[in-house]
DNA sequence: AGCACGCCGACT
DNA sequence: GTCGGCGTGCTC
């Protein structure tokens, strides 16, 4: 009987594909392990086993597989059917969640490699220029990469040329595939054991009594092995001797020493536990109570807690509890770079037991840490990180926290798989039959819905830490403030008071901008013309630290204009205001005191972030300018004043999750300030001082926010109460961008009516020179997800048949943020 | 995705 | 005439 393996490939491809196996292999291969095979003509990709199987397939001939490449699996049972569950729900392949979930170090793919065949007799061959050159290369340097032949010939085509010395018997071409993951090696050294008797030791000094830098090594070596039996690096013996490596390479040529490797880990927990017990006050420990007793009832639960309510305890708490019983935990941030507080808090508790994984680390490391987790080991029993954490190897999770859920960036927007990281997490657990905790000052509409509908428990924690009063909102009108000459470029009267008085009281100040769609445009004055992207629907950006204008879609950049490109008139100015001119004004208004700015700008460089809170923390800055970033879990604790410096280009996004994002934005920003015994102050500047939002702020009411937009979304259609996919198509055609987008939403309406909107231009509709344009289906409660999703996956298999749309791409974003 | 094949315009 | 552009089809 034959045997055959269903593999998944890392293409963004529909199918599984099949290969056959021998019976021994058959018997070795298991669901979860990696195979190398050949796919298409001549690439080798590595494949995931899903299934094995003995029905051959009837309209093809599967192909033997090439290499195996595990020993056991590198994934478990529930996370294959955890990849399916996220194909099928986010509507992308299996392939593409294989991409997003495996560290890449685990995906080896081949390279085309020439060489010279054995017997190669060249002079009774007739060669081309070309082939010529490519031989004559070879006998040089044995084998090429397709690559270098490419860059040999100086043209782009040079498989035919490869392909017919292949067929003229000259070169062979072969797949070459590397693994790419490399244990580190430490390299140690030990004396050779026929010296460790005394009477040894001293002939061997004696006689290297006319070597004195040898000698130097071995008594080092002795100096050392006589207060520690721990093995001895071969770096530790060096830097202790001062020798030279070509010095103990001679002692190890000699036989005197043997020098041996071992695998080490890359990624090491250096500090120490120096927190041994986390105290919880009785209004955490009353929630802490609450938390476990939900979860007698429910998987997952809701911790509502103002900003500084001290959540992080009772995290810790319930990750300790489920390590105690021996099982995993996981703990899910929005954005890891900005969270080295927290790490440090866990591992001053949990020591080595605690991980930190996310994709800024190299291929290598993730690698160790993806089979810590699979084995299941101490060290790792505890994971923390971004949002692909949940593509780890669990075997035994006792325990997710979801922490900051209402964040977007759970959400991942491109590539495919377009999956939100809380939302998966939640399935995840249930697959383990694990609890979840999300967590946030500021809930999600969702996730409070479902806490109300009691499809989530919930927990709520009122007070902040140690009583610290929420601090104190007060709104800024600047439209009347404008209107009677009370501004001072973009700060009001009340503001430049407040941060003066926060100054002389020698406290600190932290001011936020939001950012994006808000940088400067350049604008004439005569004629109104701003610069535009050439290849993108926007106007270039202005940027002051190297003077030019840029497009945030393309990266087109060219240098700042001094004059109108349209009517050449020497009068242009910046328009809109970002960071850069928050802090410009500052620097005019507080001439001496310390201003540093947090942005895109500012936070390139690796440690970049670090450093500029290292320098807030330490008080070495007064004013902290700021966008997004500073929303997140940061604690600092001298600041008494918070400004936002326009609440309005928040409120007015063109997004149904707008007021929402602005209520959570502003209310986690007031939160950064008065973490200690003294009230904070927060000053929102606005031109719609009676909007509700601000309103909502300004009390801090989260619950007249959540029924207000609950009513809105009602009304409109829009999340919790309709669930909505969104198809976006791509084109470089114009024309044709329009007509497949009318044909894909006709098709569509025929089956969702009413409930799909569009098509319609984004608000930026070119992008790369490709259009852009947006189809929302929407999907009312009583309607079956999974039918749903079958019918616009066949819609979308027949748009795809459509030769004229080939060129179209579909973009399907299911929950889009 | 990546690659082959086929058709078409633009150059030595 | 070939080179390289792109559209189309297929991969177990």
């Amino acid at each position: 009987m034959p045997y055959f393996a269903d593999l998944i490939l890392p293409l963004p491809l529909e199918n599984r594909f099949t290969y056959s196996l021998s019976q021994e292999e058959a018997e070795f291969i298991q669901p979860g392990m990696r195979l190398a095979v050949q796919f298409g003509k001549s690439r080798i990709y590595t494949g995931i086993v899903a299934e094995i199987h003995q029905n051959p397939p009837t309209i093809y001939e599967a192909k033997p597989i090439h290499q195996i490449l595990d020993k056991k699996p590198l994934l478990t049972k529930e996370q294959l059917a955890f990849w399916k569950w996220i194909a099928s729900y986010y509507l992308c392949a299996e392939g593409d969640v294989m991409r997003a979930a495996l560290p890449g170090a685990f995906l080896l793919e081949s390279e085309s490699i020439v060489k010279l065949s054995k017997d190669t007799e060249i002079e009774n061959e007739v060669l081309t220029d070309d082939e010529y050159l490519v031989v004559e290369a070879l006998q040089r340097q044995s084998s090429m990469k397709i690559q270098e032949v490419e860059q040999l010939l100086d043209r782009k085509k040079v498989l035919p040329v490869i392909n017919n010395l292949v067929a003229k018997n000259l070169v062979a071409l072969n797949q070459e595939i590397y693994e790419q993951f490399k244990p580190k090696q430490v390299r140690y050294i030990k004396l050779n054991s026929i010296y460790e008797a005394e009477v040894e030791m001293h002939q061997l000094l004696d006689d290297l009594s006319r070597a004195p830098k040898q000698r130097e090594i071995v008594l080092s070596y002795f100096s050392i092995s006589a207060h520690s039996k721990k093995p001895l690096k071969v770096k530790e013996l060096l830097n202790a001797s001062g020798a030279s490596n070509t010095v103990l390479k001679s002692l190890i040529d000699k036989k005197i020493f043997e020098e041996y490797y071992e695998e080490t880990d890359r990624v090491v927990f250096s500090g120490e536990i120096n927190q041994h017990e986390i105290i919880l006050n009785k209004i955490q420990q009353k929630a802490f109570q609450e938390l476990k007793d939900n979860f007698e009832e429910r998987q997952v639960c809701l911790l509502h807690g103002v900003t500084s309510s001290g959540k992080t305890e009772i995290y810790i708490r319930l990750i300790e509890e489920a390590i105690n019983k021996g099982k995993q935990a996981l703990y899910l941030l929005p954005e890891i770079a900005l969270t080295t507080q927290l790490i440090k808090r866990l591992q001053n508790y949990f020591g080595d037991k605690v991980l930190v994984y996310h994709s800024k680390y190299s291929v290598n490391e993730r690698v160790e840490i993806y089979k810590k987790v699979l084995d299941n080991s101490e060290k790792g029993k505890i994971v923390i990180g971004a949002r692909s954490c949940i593509f780890l190897p669990f075997q035994d999770l006792g325990l997710i926290v979801v922490d900051e859920e209402h964040e977007s960036t759970f959400k991942q927007f491109d590539p495919a798989p377009r999956y939100h990281a809380r939302d998966a997490a939640v399935v995840l657990a249930n697959m383990f039959e694990a609890n979840i905790v999300l967590g946030s000052a500021t809930p999600s509409i969702e996730s409070y819905f479902n806490a109300q509908h009691n499809k989530y428990s919930l927990v709520e924690l009122n007070r902040r830490y140690g009583n610290v009063l929420m601090p104190e909102v007060e709104v800024v009108d600047i439209k009347t403030a404008h209107r009677k000459k009370k501004m001072t470029g973009h700060f009001s009267e009340r503001l430049v008071e407040e941060i003066k008085e926060s100054l002389t009281e020698e406290e600190q100040v932290i001011l936020f901008q939001n950012r994006r769609g808000f940088s400067p445009i350049l604008e004439c004055n005569t004629c109104g013309h701003s610069p535009q992207c050439p290849n993108c629907d926007v106007s270039l950006t202005y940027h002051s630290h190297n003077n030019q204008l840029r497009c945030h879609y393309c990266g087109y950049h060219i240098a700042m204009q001094l004059q109108c490109m349209a009517c050449g008139s020497n009068e242009v100015t910046t328009k809109g205001f970002g960071t850069e001119q928050v802090e410009t004004e500052l620097k005019a208004l507080f001439p001496k005191s310390k201003i540093a700015r947090m942005d895109q700008d500012t936070t390139r460089g690796k440690h970049a972030y670090e450093k500029i809170i290292q320098a807030f923390e330490n008080h070495e800055t007064d004013i902290l300018i700021g966008t997004q970033m500073l929303t997140k879990g940061l604690d600092f604790r001298k600041v008494s004043l918070v400004g936002i410096m326009n609440a309005d280009n928040l409120l007015n996004f063109p997004d149904f999750r707008a007021h929402e994002r602005s209520f959570q934005l502003m209310l986690q920003v007031a939160g950064r300030s008065g973490r200690t015994k003294k009230r904070g102050k927060v000053l929102i500047q606005t031109y719609n001082p009676h909007h509700q939002i601000i309103q909502q702020v300004s009390t801090g009411d989260y619950l007249a926010m959540y029924k207000e937009q609950l009513e809105d979304r009602y009304q409109y259609q829009y999340p919790p109460y309709f669930r909505l996919i969104r198809l976006t198509l791509k084109c470089k055609d114009y024309s044709k961008t329009n007509e497949a987008a009318d044909w894909l939403a006709r098709a569509l309406e025929n089956v969702f009516d009413r409930y799909v909107l569009g098509p319609e231009f984004p608000p930026v509709a070119r992008i790369r020179n490709e259009y852009y344009k947006n189809i929302l289906i929407k999907i009312p409660q009583k309607r079956s997800l999974g039918k749903t999703k079958n019918m616009v996956h066949r819609i979308l298999k027949s748009f795809n048949a459509i030769g004229a749309y080939r060129s179209v791409r579909v973009v399907v974003n299911v929950d889009p943020q």
